[in-house]
Formats: structure tokens, sequence, C-alpha cells
DNA sequence: AATTAAATTTGAACCGTTTCAAAAATTTAC
DNA sequence: GTAAATTTTTGAAACGGTTCAAATTTAATT
């Protein structure tokens, strides 16, 4: 079935092209009878405007940029779509999200729609799976379509505005380390994330640049949700011998280590005598839970602020801007998850 | 500034406007001399191909839906973002998500924005504070565009899928009526919301259909986030006479009532056999707070699942379908944080 | 009824790109 | 050196709307 265009109701109504747009377009030099019926026509053809075709003569077009994310519940990137968002409002944009639901062929695609519909710019949480998938990336710069990423891609020369995840946990397990803790764990997030893997390497660098040894096991795959922390907790602690604590737990992030938590509440063991715990985001859940979780603050609001920052300049310039390559640091909030081994 | 288009590389790249096509669409035709040249051009003057022109021409155009929410930070709509997500993914729709921030102006720019790019249809989380704005609903309507809301709104004949509040939140209080409360108050939320107004309706309802005397004191205007319920359920509590015990409170969700519980804790006041609550929303966290809470579970997954259903299947309808309005009913999750009135 | 003013409607040009048959340029084969 | 085959490039015609000066119709006035 041929799609309706304007042409169709003007032909079915009897008149020319220009009296239906101007009923499109509510204007009021139309006739309330021609009206009634090109409105009829429309009605009855299921007519509806294509957009596209009305903005390019328009040229009126609103100023909206594009966020792609990797999954939609994750608290992380909430918070930086609430910054992203505020910043972007501040300078007369609108924000739309979209979630790559971390599949390459879907970041891809909602890219090439946020291009191709004129939203004027994007920010790409980059989908890191195994084998990077960069094509689609260049193709963006070869069309000269701003975006920022939120974290580097091997093989990808553009703007990237991220958090120094090696350091913060690689600071974390120093923290554990001077509070006397020898046996520490991490409970590590999914593999396709780039954060999860820089966290990874920063917790192993760490032992490397003190007497501790590092041994494989003492990585948990775990995930990145409550339930995650909850069974693999629940796991672990279940087979391991109670003369072996105090333990330390370096989480992926808070969800999970909120989820670990519940877990050895539930085992009666407890946090922090028995097990110390950081998470890593400062979820606003982190400071409000029982006991209060020693968390890594990322600068989020930095974070989406700078990315978005950066987009819009380079939207709104003439001419190419420098690339940007920024990293941000996080901090260490100690809370009540994490005391010294007497 | 005048906009580059294809028209001014062309010139300065000294070929015809076709040739640079063929480079912006990787096609293998063109000699690699003239490609690096025209790429140089289009570089030297930032030129960036205009998307709707490109899709106008092409045809070719994905499948995308919209939503709007009020607000971004939102347990309760992210639920169902995620849901609407899930359901237009299994239809090979992509969602793209912007935020009202609870302001008409936005509301109508946003869809406007969606309509005029290539977006097929919206689901919007209505803003109502006071004044009702429908113009622009009024408008998608004209142009026949496809569109569900997830409230009700006056005066305008559309696809809802919405809750049930007053019936559930009438029941909740119910509940604790029958369980030996007398002293029940309400902690509501923002009063542009017509989930809160709905609530409040639903609070009072019981009232009258019970023998309880509602006064307007019961109702403590609250909020939607954390520190709202700690902020007003600190304030409360600490002028109230704890000879009144037990209160019972229903909140307007579920944050609002873990804050409100935080606060009583801090303030040694026990959960619940000195003050029950119940809370709305049923979030992930509910179940694993300690205590768990009582709270009113909403078919999250049914209203946005539904909502898309009925968008996407619209957006397909090669004729007008008929106007749906389904209201979906919540049920108590009786967990840790209500009792008995001994 | 004729004239004028006001309200409507028309239709060709245009928005920035893609498309593709045909023309032009280049290479290969003889 | 020419003809044939191949590679590149061209340019006019879409795509589905909007625009607006000019033409037409309708209403008001004399």
């Amino acid at each position: 079935m041929k799609k309706i265009t304007i042409t169709d109701v003007a032909r079915n109504a009897g008149v020319s092209k220009g009296t239906v747009s101007a009923v499109i377009n509510s204007r009021s030099t139309v006739n309330a009878k021609t009206r009634e019926n090109i409105l009829r026509v429309m009605k009855d053809l299921n007519y509806q405007p294509l957009g596209q075709a009305r903005n390019l003569r328009r040229q009126r077009i609103g100023k909206s940029i594009g966020l792609i994310m990797r999954e939609l519940d994750n608290p992380f990137y909430a918070a930086v779509a609430v910054e992203v968002k505020k910043y972007a409002n501040s300078r007369n944009y609108i924000l739309f999200i979209a979630s790559s639901e971390s599949d390459h062929q879907n970041e891809e695609n909602i890219a090439q729609l946020f291009a191709t519909n004129n939203v004027k710019g994007v920010i790409i949480a980059p989908v890191i799976n195994g084998t990077v998938e960069i094509e689609h990336l260049f193709r963006l710069k070869m069309l000269n379509y701003p975006f920022v990423m939120l974290e580097e891609v091997q093989g990808i020369l553009a703007n990237v505005v991220s958090i120094n995840n090696v350091r913060a946990t690689s600071n974390a397990v120093k923290y554990l380390i001077e509070l006397g803790h020898t046996k520490i764990l991490h409970f590590s997030g999914p593999e396709y994330s780039s954060h999860s893997v820089e966290r990874i390497k920063g917790f192993r660098k760490a032992f490397s640049e003190s007497q501790l040894v590092f041994s494989d096991d003492l990585v948990i795959c775990c995930g990145s949700h409550f339930h995650d922390g909850y069974e693999k907790g629940k796991a672990y602690f279940q087979s391991i011998d109670r003369t072996k604590f105090p333990i330390a737990v370096v989480c992926y992030n808070d969800v999970v280590a909120l989820g670990l938590i519940s877990a050895l509440h539930e085992m009666d063991i407890s946090v922090p005598e028995n097990v110390s715990i950081i998470g890593n985001d400062d979820i606003e859940f982190a400071r409000h839970w029982s006991p209060a979780l020693t968390t890594i603050s990322t600068p989020l609001e930095e974070l989406g602020r700078r990315a978005a920052e950066i987009l819009i300049n380079n939207i709104e310039s003439e001419k190419a801007l420098p690339i940007e390559n920024i990293i941000l640091d996080s901090k260490i909030i100690v809370r009540d998850t994490t005391c010294a081994v007497q």
C-alpha cells in the first residue's frame, strides 16, 4: 500500500496542495467549509503529513541532542542523563535518550537514526564487547556529525569525557590495604563494559603495586544488578570458612554492593566487622542504606555536563573544534561499610 | 552565516552534486583522487549533510517511537520506560525517551520535535498542573499523529493506559483500617501530577466510606523524592506527641516511604510498631530495604507493554483504530512496615 | 448592476538530497 | 592508432511538503 501524500488529499478533496497545506498548518485564511471537507478527507485517507518534508522546506527546526546509553535501568547512567539534560536545556536543547542494550547493531541504528533525523549531535556510551565495532563511528566522523563518547574506544580519535576507573579502583584497594586488609576480593561487572574491564585492571594494579599477591579467583564475575550482588554474595560466603574473616570486597557498583550487604545480613555476617565493602557510583541510596555504604564517588555531574558542553560547542561552532579527551578523577567516600582490621 | 549545502561542496570541488552524494554514501564508483578531494572540501567547509533531505529522498526510514516522561529520575517511569522499550524492540522499533520536566512548553516542544522528525508515534505522561494545556494534543490529533497517554486528561479523547490510583490508595487506607489503625496520614506527591491528585482523592474516598473522619491536616504535602520523605518525616514526627502512636502513613511512592523510614530510624521511632508505612510502586529496593516495605504494586510491565502495543498497532494500521481507555488495577504487597494495632 | 474590497484558492518554485540513465573520460585489447 | 570495454561523472527528475505572489471567488458598497 502506497503512502498517502498531500497530493492524494488534495486530489480527493478537489483542491490544491497549497490549500491542504494551509489546513495542516492551521492557517486562518482557509474557508471553514473547505477546511472541514479537507479534514474529513484527511481522516478518511488516514493521512499523516511527513515531518521530514515539512521541515525541509520550513527550515524551522528545533535544537536537540541525543544520548545513547548502554542500559536504561542503570542508576549511574540515569544520573549522567539527568546532568546532560540539565546542561542541554540550559542551552535550549532538548535531550533524547535511547539505549543500545549493549548491542552494537542497536548502537549503530540509533546513531544513524539520530544523525538522519535532525538531532544535532550525540553522546555515546559505546558498546565494547570483544571485537569492537567502530565503522559506524567512522561514518559519523566522515559525515562530520558531532559526537562525544563517555569511554575511550581504541582506534578512533574523537571527543571523550570519561572516568579514570583504573585509578579509582586501585585507590579503593589501597585504602583497604591501609586499613590492614589482606584478603580483598572484587565482585566485577559485565565483561562487555569497559568500565568493568578497567575496574578489574585497577584492582590488579593495586596488587602489583603492593606486597599482596593477586590470583584470578579474587575476581568474582558478578554483574551490575542488585540480585547479582545478592546471589554471588550468597554463593561465595556460604562456601567460605568463617575463620577467613575479615574479608574486604570491592564491588563493581553500589547496587551490587547493596545486594551483597543484603545477602550477608541474611547470613548473619556482620558488615563491616566481618566483611568490609566498597561500592562504586555513590548513588543516592548508598548514603541512606543501613549501614551507609562506603563507595567511590564519581563526578557524574561534571561528566554529564562536560560531555554535553563539548557536544553543543561543537554543534554551534562554525569551524571544526580541536578534539578533547577529558578524564575525570573519582574519590572514596568513607561511610560505615569499611573498618580497620584489629 | 548560511548553511553549507551539497551544492556548495560540489561547486568548490568542481564536480557535480551527484558525485558528492556518491562520496557521502560511500559508493565505490567514485575515483579515489576525486573522493579525496571532495572529502577535503567537505572538511574545509565543515559540511554536514542534512538528514531530513537524505531521508526524504531515500524513503528509507527507521522505525521509532517516543516516550515523554515527566521526570528522568523517577524509578516508576524508569520501569515503565524499560517495558516500553522491551516491547518496542520486540516489534523492531527503537525507543527515544525525553523528559518534559513537568513543563507544558517542554512537553509541547518535544512532541512537536518527535512528530516532525520521523518518530512514528509517542507515549506521553502528560503534564497536568492546574490549567491543563491540551492544544498541542489536539494538534497531534489533527495531524493524525499516533499517541497514547499514561494518564487521562480531561477534555481530550485519546488512547489512555493508566493506573487506578484512586482505588489503589483507597484500598491501602482500608487495609490499614482493618489492621485497627485510626490515625492515618498521607504524604502526598507533587501537586502537578495527576497521580498525586488521584491518590489524595483515593485517600479521602476511603475515609468517606468508613467511619473515620477526614481532615485536611491528614494530608502532608511532601513530594516525590527520598529527601522529601526524609525531611517532611523529620519535621512532622519531631513535632508529634509520642502518645499519639501508632500512626500509619500512606506515602506517595516508595522512595518517599524509604526516606520517611530513614528519618524515623534516626529518631528511634520504630517501624512498624510505632509507625506503619505503605509505599507505592514496589520498586526493586522496596523489597530489599530493612525493614522490607509494604507497598502498592502496580502492573508496570503491563502498563508499559499495553501502551507500546496500542501505539504501534495504531502506527501500523492502515485505517484508524478505535480509541482505547485501559485502566489497570494495583494490589497491596504486605511486607514488614505495617502491622496490626494491639 | 457595476465597482471595489476582502476572503480564498491556486500553482509554480523551492528546500537539500538521492537516483539512475546517459554522456564523457579512461583503460584495455587488438 | 582505433575500437571496444570499463570506469567515472553528469544532470535532470524525483521525494513530500511549504511559500507566496497572483488569480479567482465571494461579499460589501454605491
